[in-house]
DNA sequence: CGACCCGTTTGATTCAGGTCAACGGCCACA
DNA sequence: TGTGGCCGTTGACCTGAATCAAACGGGTCG
């Protein structure tokens, strides 16, 4: 139940991390995160760090988009959140990841290593602040996803989509670079639950699905409604 | 449904935040946050501080314990967290608190000037480096209770005991200073399934619950099994 | 062009947990 | 020593989502 289709690492794409080209200094302050590390590319379902892994970097999407996820003993994957363009992930603050990371898509992910990102906020308030920023905005993203988990299908569902569509710069459609897998193991439900309510919500002519991947929020209004 | 009993501030016992004596500046890098601030009484189920409401203080529990909370429209409650002695909270990057918090029972709680951190997290590397710290601490404790949602009855109940278990000093038993209703609203059940559960839990010699508040982890292993 | 594969949808049935309702224990207070 | 209010427990029943199973559709590849 809940099996990813082939989850082993793509050692084509992705050259072992230590080989990643030196990391330039940035020793001003006001230094911002965009501007250092190397950028580097994976396949589609190859996995990015795993749980457990030393968080020897943090990751920001260049392009494409990325699932953390944890399985528990039975089999069971719950996903963490998804990350797309622009977004950092990957940010710890003990020195293994809690989750594990894997490209959803073909994408393009910059690494910057941790112990810069460190060395630089101890003389850099502003990198400090940045760091501390970020991290509190992943504090957000838990607490909105576990106000969604505690709620119907029908809810979640919704949550979901407006949750995508505010994320998504184009507003009528929202593109999902994810399946219905992924989404299932994100709001805690089974793909079969998430396939009805997604007909469901398209009977009631809250949305249009031309394609299973994209979604037009026909009348976001009631979405919200339901969102509670 | 999940109504509180009495969920009002009470005047008496709580002085408005403004009248708090002057925070004391410490200037000194290196400076813990545990050496500042005013204590105050919270009397039980007292407000220390309402949703959408301006961050102005962190707060660390002296004694007692509290609960962050959001309602949903249709007067659902979810809590957020449990906050025990020692524990700080209140901690948002944004100027508004995302949740409430009250008090489970009467305890106090040092005010922190948010302000006076900020400004002082600015000069000293220690106390930024404190603040991240606490947020992340936050953030873990946040992804271990979306793992705690999508897991069944037992799971959910059998991994909060052994939460609570593990923040307890004395190891065997544990005291729960909140009410079912606290439990079920944490968890995402209902009283009535909590209550079921502990007691299958304890006919399976799991546990044992001398007294409603009082539970003693009979067999740890065995909810470490369910605890998946 | 047809065969297959994969992700998705749809249908039928089951079951965990919710709902509704009654009861019991404990404590404060008269 | 009653009595009323909480809080927690237990029981009977119901329902929303999971499970099991089958069919569909849109790709790729020989």
């Amino acid at each position: 139940m809940h099996l990813q289709a082939t989850t082993q690492r793509n050692t084509f794409t992705q050259p072992a991390p230590r080989a990643a080209r030196p990391v330039p200094q940035a020793p001003v302050a006001g230094e911002s995160i965009e501007m250092m590390g190397a950028v580097m590319p994976f396949a589609r379902n190859a996995e990015i760090y795993g749980e457990n892994e030393p968080a020897e970097y943090l990751y920001k999407v260049v392009s494409g988009a990325v699932r953390t996820y944890k399985v528990l003993n039975d089999g069971r994957r719950q996903i963490g959140a998804f990350y797309l363009t622009g977004d950092v992930f990957g940010l710890e603050i003990g020195d293994v990841h809690s989750f594990s990371a894997e490209a959803i898509a073909d994408c393009k992910v910059m690494l910057i290593k941790r112990s810069t990102m460190v060395a630089l906020a101890a003389r850099s308030h502003d990198v400090a602040h940045q760091l501390w920023t970020m991290t509190a905005t992943e504090l957000q993203r838990a607490q909105a996803h576990i106000m969604l988990l505690i709620k119907t299908a029908q809810e979640r569902v919704a949550g979901f989509l407006l949750e995508m569509a505010a994320r998504s710069p184009g507003c009528a459609a929202v593109e999902l670079p994810m399946s219905r897998q992924d989404i299932a193991d994100y709001l805690g439900l089974t793909i079969e639950t998430v396939s009805r309510t997604l007909t469901q919500l398209e009977n009631s002519a809250a949305i249009a699905v031309p394609s299973s991947r994209r979604i037009v929020l026909r009348n976001p209004a009631a979405l919200s409604r339901l969102n509670a």
